[in-house]
DNA sequence: CTTAAGTGATAGTATTACTATTATATTTGC
DNA sequence: GCAAATATAATAGTAATACTATCACTTAAG
């Protein structure tokens, strides 16, 4: 994995960025700090003066970068669903029978991320508990159908028709396929938040892992 | 329905607001009118001097109801709540039979509500709309964890576990049934909500329901 | 070595999310 | 029927937010 990420880029829609912060120092130090930062602090009280403060740079610098907090964190989201995307393939990529795929999909796409890849600036393992806590945010907006035009989810609803895929190949006539992908989704993050902050609510946790839910869940439904 | 909730009220935690709004008047016309606000601009852009011009009425009359918006938002959530799991007590309470109790315990929380029961100045249609849309920023914040220990969740928390107990009627040896009730719940709107923003990616639009899709889930799996 | 691009510093704006104060209107308690 | 309490309205003010605009400086590229 770190071997081929370090080759490959992560590729995140250009739309959502005024200057790709992957083309020079400040950019990178941008991401990484503000992921950093919005774990701390939180989205809602997280302003681009703050940032700068923090990387010892200025306001008006990060805005050439990004045109809103908001397209930032579309932008964070963006890169950790094209992340997972690229789990989700190598980890599925050789196994054949589609049980067995479904069940490492499952497993890619709704295990708490633990383990911090570290080929580059971004720290994965607290950008999926930015995902879990602020990633709704990005799209429970007024503006929500314009962004979707503009193609700003297109890696969430691809990886999305993969997990669909998956289910397909596993049981063809299966009525809601894209439903049941996207609520293992969010559904998974979900489960998630709640072991965090709601554990009276979930039974994901003491050992009953998020993951042994899913799994269970689509088995006996497929 | 009608008859017995203009007899019964609603009881929504006390903390969340300052001066209990179904006590005036104006309080009344802010809730009424904080919905049908926040539905047409959307809760970001809402704001306490928009909506006191709207129902002619002053900024600082609202704040003696409410210290933000943010416990405006949670008052219009505990209330849906109180709301809903009194149509879930209502409508399951004269079945017994386990299995046909819990999915009609699905049907009324999954629905997409679209009648308004009329019975108060809260249009329930809008209110819904209201919490496909905004209701999880209720709990996406830095502060979710001391606003759950003043209790400001507990109606939320008490109809999961109503769900839960279904559940385990139906199988008690089931190892997720907290899991699946708020799945359910949560799981629901977010299906309702991929239809009206996000419908290539949900199976539940033409005809096929997300109540079906979680009644088939469900029986499937228990 | 000139130009363009990237960054930094400062200032400014409209809006937000409030708080505080004072005035006026309405209700109620005796 | 009147004083006192309460509710509402109006106004002003504040710190912070989410930017935009301008200008200066530094570095990198042709």
């Amino acid at each position: 994995m770190k071997n081929l990420l370090s080759v490959l880029k992560i590729a995140v829609p250009d739309k959502i960025y005024l200057k790709d912060p992957e083309t020079s120092d400040l950019g990178k130090r941008i991401v990484e700090h503000s992921i950093l930062l919005i774990h701390e602090i939180g989205f809602d009280n997280f302003t681009f003066k703050k940032l700068g403060l923090k990387i010892g740079s200025n306001e008006s610098s990060i805005y050439r970068y990004f045109e809103s907090k908001h397209k930032l964190l579309l932008y964070l989201s963006s890169w950790y669903w094209a992340w997972l995307e690229y789990q989700l393939v190598i980890e599925t990529f050789s196994i054949s029978a589609p049980k067995a795929k479904l069940e490492k999909a499952i497993e890619v796409v709704t295990n708490t991320i633990a383990i911090d890849s570290d080929f580059s600036h971004i720290n994965e393992v607290i950008l999926y508990k930015i995902i879990v806590n602020e990633s709704s945010k990005s799209f429970l907006t007024k503006e929500v159908d314009t962004e979707n035009k503009e193609g700003y989810f297109e890696i969430y609803k691809r990886l999305i028709t993969r997990l669909e895929k998956m289910i397909l190949t596993l049981k063809p006539n299966y009525l809601f396929p894209l439903s049941l992908a996207s609520s293992i989704l969010e559904g998974g993050l979900h489960q998630n938040f709640l072991n965090e902050h709601f554990p009276s609510i979930t039974n994901c946790k003491d050992g009953k892992t998020t993951t042994s839910f899913f799994i269970h869940l689509v088995e006996n439904t497929l």
